[in-house]
DNA sequence: GTCTATATACAGATAGAC
DNA sequence: GTCTATCTGTATATAGAC
């Protein structure tokens, strides 16, 4: 049984990639996992402190998975390839990508979210270099952000068109 | 001296561009206009009825200019890098794209809203589908698709790092 | 076309009981 | 850790006067 913390993260997590940060509120919350409005303040005091939160978790949970596939994967161009079918999956779950979102978001948020945005985002282009590098790309540090930036494109208009397949189709050709 | 409307339609594109559709209120766009809260309901009933009057806006002026530049510039190239340099031009006021923003604020939009953006998207792709053909390119059609994308991700990215120029250093590259 | 006044709903947040 | 009760602010929207 997961606890109510948790619960709430993943609710919120949801819900940003659905609806926005801005799109829910902490009754939403509340009123799908059983509990009051007021309860969830107690786990996290403002909403500002649930989207630090849900970023930071985010952040390392995709770079703990990232480590591990620079064992378990032996060939990088594999590795990427997982990455793009992730951000397939969030499209066909009418899904846009939690740290994208928030940097659409980025003029409602705090100083402190947008700091955690940008850490996140860094290490993802960081070890995308790292992996194109390995490719043996020219211009890997290049390679890398067309990568990252044609990813949220991509999963911006898939999801719009509602058509998850925009994703891998567009992201051909990039490795 | 522009009529009360195009006041509202230009400040609230503005708004969304940097906030959010769902990031303003109408009480905002009064006081900054000078009028009060209930006027603005005057000239569009609705706040549905904004966004797909700012969605058409755009449409049909981007329309416009993409048609014009098929006559005033002559190498399609620099149609192209005209192209990018719009877009850096928002990263440069803290702006995300119109559309761009509210395809991430999808599902918060009716319907109406959502069939604008996609006849905005899809106007759009067509035309650099044209370019990317007159260049000469084998795949014109997944040309102009990986070029969107990139070119909506990568303000995101550029807006969020405060660096306007990863715009036009993330495109290089796509012509 | 703009105003005042108002209806209704919901947001984020806190105090204090259990 | 969750509750009830409440505060305060703000949102979209409408009716009817000027």
């Amino acid at each position: 049984m997961t606890d109510t913390k948790t619960k709430i993260l993943d609710l919120a997590e949801c819900l940003t990639q659905t609806n926005g940060f801005n799109g829910f509120s902490y009754l939403d919350i509340a009123e799908e996992i059983g509990i009051k409005g007021a309860s969830v303040h107690y786990h996290f005091k403002s909403k500002d402190d649930l989207a630090v939160a849900l970023v930071e978790r985010l952040r390392e949970l995709h770079m703990t998975i990232f480590r591990q596939m620079e064992t378990s994967i032996a060939d990088p161009s594999k590795r990427i390839e997982a990455v793009i079918m992730h951000f397939q999956q969030y499209a066909e779950e009418d899904k846009f990508c939690l740290c994208g979102m928030m940097a659409a978001e980025l003029y409602s948020l705090s100083e402190r979210v947008s700091n955690s945005l940008n850490k996140y985002f860094n290490d993802y282009q960081n070890w995308l270099t790292r992996q194109f590098e390995a490719l043996g790309h020219e211009n890997a540090t290049l390679q890398a952000i067309q990568f990252l930036s044609a990813l949220e494109g991509s999963l911006l208009l898939a999801r719009l068109r509602k058509s998850p397949k925009v994703v891998s189709e567009t992201m051909v050709g990039f490795l």
